[in-house]
DNA sequence: CTTCGGCTAAAGAGCGCTCTCAGCGAGCGC
DNA sequence: GCGCTCGCTGAGAGCGCTCTTTAGCCGAAG
């Protein structure tokens, strides 16, 4: 490409202006300079239409001021099923707009999908990761900060790192929706629960059983993976096991409208027959049949804060280890 | 940051090999080099964990190895009642994870953010974009194109620019729905449309005219934007107008899904009294009550063929200027 | 035995920017 | 009025890489 051809840069702004390279650099980084001198370039800069390069930038800076968001999930289940990741995604945008950071996505479907990431980081590609949807105990938050640079989990990571993480009261929102349903007159409550590889199943369950066991009723378990259809299934399950149970905490709201199909396929009645609370409070939430009662996370709030700290962290400062956001019961006709 | 301190460089690795930085450079990228240099650049670079940095590589060859997804709608409708864009993100997602290519996330919320977008992108910070959910003349996609950058769509930009894209055939998948009603022997078919002033939701509208045009019926409109909640008020809308119809065409999934919970809480069955087809085939269809008759388009394939051609453009091939990839009507229960 | 062709490796320039450092003029205290 | 500090500017180095140019080497041909 020709000198003529490319685009403007910083030495043939200053030579418009009358100034050295240095200067235009200065006024374009807000730093001091006269008035007259900023006046000049910023009509150099406007005239021939310049925009800084932002690799040239990078090479001397060693900032890229880029940000990843890891979904370690199956690609076809990210995003497929659940309103969690959109919302967490928008939350975290909009915090790094405000920076005028980017969003790189990295959904990381296959195994071979993390050496590409533990590349991609180590190759100083991006400043700060965020980590969203660990199963189990995955080996690519340690590998991550074993590389040096700054992560944010969303939910506690499984296993022995101690990484600095954003989530939410999973077990007091659970405990809190199958007391309400307790405290309601139920007597026989079971539990979708979620997969247990995921905090968010984990400590749903936790909370569930922690409520039950206060009131030394016995638990009734089905595990699902948080989709709809596998709310109906786990809603079957529970019936053939239990066919008098009384009410059904599901631990997101996918779930419920799956074991709300169930129930009205076998004839029941929500909630004269079978109360039932959700996890999640999505758009959804209003429009099943009855309205659901459930737990509202707050997710667009989960996505700020994560951003929030990681951009903290990127600039050296300090963050707390843990942050966990409330969760707040919403009362609708379902329970 | 001492030398010391810092990550390998090109630099190290060859003197590490006993070569020269443009030896080392030739085996990471492939070039033909004797067998024995290129064993001890290997080891060298195993030894050292080198990895290239990605910004001095941008600098000299002008490839970022970055596309960017924009999104110009509200942030608060992205994503968060819809299924069409996690899938399409993830189409995209697995031809640039072959492709080593890297996504940007651009949400594009506020006219501000227009203006951030246009800079980024004169930056030279992407190779190429990839525009989604133009509403109504866009200015952006023309202003992207004449920075000089490759630039595809999803679904024909409305006003006059002439960009590639890949949509779906809307026009023809709400004809075959519309003309299934009607060869089933309903004869007051309604519609529930889509924005209009989006191409999915003129289209798909124009095709249900062209259907019921050709049998001479009496066309009946609600417009909704495509979520739930839209569904269930339109539905209301045309009840309140033409209480004896006895079908119904909704522009997507999610409007459907409202229409069938406005129909049976005013008391009418489904497929008895009205027959419900709508338009997508989300993963909530199969579980609608009846499950849901409904137009598929291929969400996947859109994403995956918007970046292989984005990919060949930033190749600096020739692309089919359009590509309309065909819809499929799924048979189930409401229709 | 010399010369030439064909190959690979080394050297060096330069991508566009930031940042240090020296220079320079102006303003201040003594 | 002289030196000193202070604020602004310009020159220049260098970030880590690619790519062109140049040098060096080997074997084959004359």
């Amino acid at each position: 490409m020709s000198r003529a051809a490319g685009r403007p840069t910083l030495e043939s702004v200053a030579a418009r202006a009358g100034v050295s390279r240095a200067t235009v650099s200065r006024v374009v980084n807000g730093m001091a300079v006269t008035a007259s001198s900023e006046d000049a370039v910023r009509k150099a800069i406007d005239e021939l239409g310049y925009v800084p390069n932002h690799a040239a930038r990078t090479l001397v800076t060693q900032r890229t001021d880029l940000i990843a968001l890891v979904l370690p999930e199956t690609t076809a289940r990210v995003f497929s099923d659940d309103q969690f990741f959109p919302g967490v995604v928008n939350g975290i945008s909009q915090v790094l707009e405000q920076a005028d950071k980017q969003l790189v996505l990295l959904l990381a479907g296959s195994p071979a999908s993390h050496a590409r990431i533990e590349r991609s980081v180590a190759a100083h590609h991006v400043d700060g990761v965020l980590l969203a949807s660990l199963h189990g105990a995955d080996p690519l938050p340690a590998a991550l900060s074993r590389i040096g640079i700054p992560v944010v989990c969303n939910e506690r990571p499984l296993g022995s790192t101690s990484l600095p993480y954003v989530g939410v009261d999973n077990l007091g929102g659970a405990a809190t929706a199958v007391r309400h349903l307790l405290t309601g007159g139920r007597t026989r409550v079971a539990t979708i629960a979620g997969p247990q590889d995921m905090i968010g199943g984990i400590d749903r369950l936790a909370g569930y059983q922690e409520a039950l066991r206060d009131s030394a009723r016995r638990p009734s378990i089905a595990v699902g993976d948080f989709t709809l259809g596998s709310g109906v299934t786990a809603m079957h399950q529970l019936l053939a096991e239990n066919p008098k149970l009384d009410a059904v905490f599901a631990a997101s709201d996918l779930m419920a409208e799956g074991a709300l199909k169930a129930l009205r396929a076998t004839g029941r009645r929500v909630p004269d027959d079978v109360a039932v609370v959700g996890f999640d409070d999505i758009a959804l939430a209003q429009y099943t049949d009855p309205p659901l009662t459930t737990v509202r996370q707050p997710i667009l709030e989960i996505g700020r804060q994560m951003a929030t700290q990681l951009l903290r962290l990127v600039a050296g400062e300090d963050v707390e280890p843990t942050m966990t956001l409330p969760t707040e019961l919403v009362l609708r006709q379902s329970a």
